[in-house]
DNA sequence: CTGAAAGCGCTTACAG
DNA sequence: CTGAAAGCGCTTACAG
C-alpha cells in the first residue's frame, strides 16, 4: 500500500504538506492541493488506520457492547444494533461489536487499548457491572437503558413509567375495568432489568387512580412456554377485558393463542403491546402498541456520544438523561369492552 | 495510560525486554519476567492497539460485512452475526461490523486502511460486487454464501441442492404425490440470491425422478402479504398434501394460516421448512425443517479465515468451498398423506 | 539472557 | 504558504 511518503514524493512536496493537503488542517495552495490529491488518487492512497490512531489518539471507532441474553428476545436486539451502526457510519465512525458474555472485561480491554473513541452500552441493567469500568475509562460512554446510577454517562431510554400509565389509561378511558399485564420473566428483574418494574409499578398506580383492577403476571420469554402462560392467565381471569403486554415473546405468541381460544381483538379482548413498529411489521402483529423506538434511541445515543468525542460538549458538561416519550401506535386492537354500558 | 516504557522503567529493564517478557516472543529469565509482569499489573498496562498494529501490521480485528436487506428476514441474520462474533472472540479477534448499504466501499475502506486482518462476507450474491474488491485486498476473506466465482476466497454454505432433494424425497417416501414449494420472492433471485434457485431446481429434479407433482411458487418475505400468498397457493392446489418452505417469513406465518383454514400438520398437510433450530424455538414453529446452521457456518468461516491470517495455511493454498450437509430435524410435521393406500 | 536503536506511517508543533 | 523534525507506543532485527 502507498504511504503518505509515496504521495508526497509523487507530488514533489514534503510529507507534512501532503498530510495537510489531504486533511485540510492547514491552508495549502490550490496548486499543491491539486497535485497531492492527484497523486493520492493515482496511488490509491488510504491512510493507515493504526498509524493515524497512534498520531492523533483517535480511532474513529465506537465500541458497541451488546449482550445476547437467553431471556431476552433476540430479534428485538437487532434493531438497536442497526440504529447505532447506521448512525455511527453517517457520522464517520466504524463499529467495534462486542457480544462477549463478560461485558466488563471486553469493555476494559477495548477502552484501555484505545481501540475505540467512545462506547455505547445496550441492555443496561440497574446495577450494571460495566458502569464502574466505563467511568474509569478515558473515553465517554452513552447508554441505552436506565441504570440506578447515571453519573458520568449519557443515558437514553424509553419512558417506561409513562408507558405503563398510557397503556392503563387508554383502556380505562374506553371503559375497561379489569386488565391483565404480562411482563417479562421475573428473573429479568432479578438480573437488573429495571424497565420491567418501572412499567409495572406505574401501571399499578394508574390502575388504582382509575379504579381499574390490574392483574400483574410474569410470562416466559420463550416459546412455547409463553403460549401456555397466556392461556393460564386468561383462564385465571375470565372477566378481564384487556391485555397489556410488556413482553415481546408474548406479543408474538398471542395471535395463535387467540385463535386457539376463538377470540378476536378487539372484539373479545382489547390488546396493547410495547414493541417497535418494525417488530410489528416483521411478525404481522395487529395490536396497538407503545412504540419502543430502538432505532431512535440508538441514534440519540450515538449522536450525543460523538458530540462528546469531538469535544462539542464542554468537558464535564452536565450528563444527560433523556427519556423518549411513549407513543401509542393505533393498530385497531382496542375498543370499549363487550356489553359496556356506554356502548350504544 | 501506562506505556511499555513505564512498565520497563518500573521493572528496571529495557523497553525491548519488557515487550519480550509480556509477549513471550523471546526467552526471558524467570526473574525478569516476574518483575515485568508485576509492574505491568500494578500500572494496569494494556498495549496501545494502534501502536501495536502499526508495528506488527496486525490489528487482531476481523471485518464483518453484513447487509440488512429489506427483502431478507432480519431475525435470521442475527444468528450468523452471533456465530461469527463468538468464534472470533474465542480466537482472540474483535469484530468490526459494517452494515453499510455500500458494501463495496466499506470493504475497500476497512481493508485499505488496514483496520482489519481479514474479512467475513455475509449475504453473498451470485455476482457480488464486493468480491473484486476482496480479491484485490491484501487480507484474506471468507464467505458465507456461494458466489458464481469462488477464486481467491474460502466459501462456506449450506448445500441447498441437497436440501431441495432431501425435502422432496422425504415426502415422496411417505407417499405424497403433489407438493407445493414456497420460495423467497423472485427479486431475491434477481438480486443474486442463488440459494433460492439452487434449492428449487434440485427439488424440481427430485420431484421428476420420484414421480411427484411439484408446484413452485415465490412468496413475499414480509407480513402480512406472505399469509395471503400462502392462502392463495393452498387454494390453487387443493390436492397438494405437502408444503415445502424455503422462506422464513412463510414459516413464521404458517401457524396462523393453518388455523384460519382449520388445518393441522401433519394431519391435513405435511410441512417441511428450511431454517435454524434457534429460529424454530424463537417462534415456536412446530415444523420439521432442514437445519440452516447459521452458527456453524459462521464458525467455519471464521476458523478458516483465522488460519489464513495466521499463516497456518500455505500462501495460495487451494481455497476451500465447503458445503454443510442439510440435516432434516424431525418435529413431527410430516406423515403419510390422508387416505394413502399404504396406511393401514 | 538483555539492551540500544531503528522503524512502522501517520500528524503537528516549530521555523522560516 | 511550505518543510524538516519530533513524536505517538509499540515490535524486532542487530549486537553483545
Amino acid at each position: 500500500m502507498a504511504t503518505i511518503g509515496d504521495v508526497a514524493r509523487a507530488a514533489g512536496v514534503a510529507r507534512s504538506t501532503a498530510s495537510y493537503a489531504l486533511t485540510g488542517k492547514r491552508a495549502v495552495s490550490d496548486e499543491v492541493r491539486a497535485r497531492v490529491r492527484q497523486a493520492a488518487m493515482e496511488l490509491g492512497y488510504t491512510p493507515n488506520a493504526g498509524a493515524r490512531a497512534l498520531a492523533t489518539s483517535r480511532s474513529n471507532v465506537i465500541g458497541l457492547l451488546a449482550q445476547f441474553l437467553p431471556d431476552e428476545f433476540a430479534p428485538a436486539m437487532l434493531q438497536y444494533i442497526q440504529g447505532v451502526t447506521d448512525t455511527a457510519r453517517d457520522l464517520g465512525y466504524d463499529i467495534l461489536l462486542s457480544s462477549d458474555a463478560d461485558g466488563r472485561g471486553a469493555l476494559k480491554r477495548i477502552t484501555d487499548s484505545r481501540m475505540v473513541d467512545g462506547v455505547v452500552l445496550l441492555n443496561v441493567a440497574e446495577q450494571d457491572d460495566r458502569l464502574p469500568v466505563l467511568r474509569d475509562a478515558a473515553q465517554p460512554g452513552a447508554l441505552v437503558g436506565f441504570p440506578g446510577d447515571c453519573t458520568g454517562v449519557d443515558v437514553f431510554d424509553l419512558d417506561f413509567e409513562e408507558a405503563g400509565r398510557v397503556m392503563v389509561e387508554h383502556l380505562a378511558r374506553l371503559g375497561h375495568r379489569e386488565l391483565i399485564l404480562v411482563s417479562q420473566p421475573e428473573h429479568v428483574i432479578e438480573r437488573g432489568g429495571a424497565y420491567v418494574w418501572r412499567l409495572q409499578n406505574a401501571a399499578v398506580e394508574a390502575a388504582a387512580v382509575n379504579g381499574v383492577v390490574l392483574h400483574t403476571r410474569y410470562g416466559s420469554s420463550s416459546q412455547p412456554q409463553i403460549g401456555r402462560d397466556l392461556h393460564a392467565f386468561l383462564d385465571a381471569h375470565p372477566n378481564a377485558t384487556g391485555l397489556l403486554l410488556n413482553n415481546e415473546a408474548a406479543a408474538a405468541a398471542l395471535p395463535t393463542v387467540l385463535h386457539e381460544r376463538h377470540l378476536t381483538a378487539p372484539g373479545d379482548l382489547s390488546v396493547v403491546g410495547r414493541y417497535s413498529d418494525e417488530f410489528a411489521r416483521t411478525f404481522s402483529l395487529p395490536y396497538s402498541s407503545i412504540e419502543s423506538a430502538p432505532d431512535r434511541l440508538g441514534r440519540m445515543a450515538v449522536r450525543q456520544l460523538v458530540r462528546r468525542i469531538e469535544g462539542q460538549v464542554p468537558e464535564n458538561d452536565p450528563y444527560v438523561v433523556r427519556f423518549v416519550a411513549p407513543e401509542l401506535v393505533d393498530r385497531g386492537s382496542t375498543a370499549p369492552p363487550l356489553g359496556d354500558a356506554r356502548e350504544p
